[in-house]
DNA sequence: ACATTAAGTGATT
DNA sequence: AATCACTTAATGT
């Protein structure tokens, strides 16, 4: 399903450039489009599909950070762009993804010249800051400890008492998370003297 | 006493 | 933090 650039609410002078300059490009699904250290030549405009993009570190392991749809562009591109620095990225094609390569020279001149690329411009960065906001989130909730911690509170708040009545696997179903990993995580707690565990029950120790 | 279910543990990835 | 393989403890019949 291909998307043309007339329904991203360009202006007509600017589809008209873009439709001249850019380059049109279609990507298998799972194909890299970028990768860490990648010079950035140009910027792209998704058409159709979607990319994900990750973070790698040292030893190659990758953290989602956020996909581009339809109608985006790459913040980093555009950072790595104008700045003249490699990606820090690596971009995967998530489906069958079309998209439009814009040359980096074109960049400036049409900030300065077309209002409606420039809210393009803004509102990518924004909607990226946002998705990224989000990834930060959840990486920070994955802390099981503190996870635990929050619903056993709020459980025992919804009540009027110390108790929680659940067993382990019921709260690790909840958390999405293995029973092991409950049992050991409530061990800890409890050696803090923050609960007290029994069969089916926990016992919040607030003082 | 026996079976069933919950909880605890070590090792491995 | 997940998974596996097992052990041990608590409870129900």
């Amino acid at each position: 399903m291909t998307t043309n650039i007339q329904s991203l609410h360009f202006e007509p002078k600017l589809v008209e450039e873009i439709e001249k300059v850019g380059v049109l490009k279609k990507l298998e699904m799972g194909a890299e489009l970028m990768r860490p250290g990648m010079p950035v030549r140009s910027i792209p405009i998704i058409l159709s599909g979607s990319l994900r993009i990750m973070r790698q570190d040292e030893g190659g392991k990758e953290t989602f950070l956020y996909f581009l749809t339809k109608g985006d562009t790459c913040a980093m591109s555009l950072t790595c762009c104008t700045a003249n620095r490699p990606s820090s990225v690596r971009a995967v094609a998530e489906d069958p993804t079309e998209l439009i390569l814009v040359p980096v020279e074109k960049l400036d001149y049409w900030m300065s010249i077309f209002p409606s690329w420039k809210t393009f411009v803004f509102q990518a960065y924004q909607r990226r800051f946002e998705d990224l906001l989000e990834a930060v989130d959840s990486l920070a909730f994955q802390k099981m400890d503190e996870r635990i911690w929050r619903l056993l509170k709020k459980k025992a708040a919804l009540q009027e008492k110390r108790y929680v009545y659940a067993t382990h696997q019921e709260l690790a179903d909840e958390l999405n998370t293995s029973r092991e990993v409950v049992t050991r995580l409530l061990k800890k707690l409890e050696g803090m003297d923050k609960i007290k565990t029994h069969r089916n029950r926990i016992e919040l120790m607030l003082k």
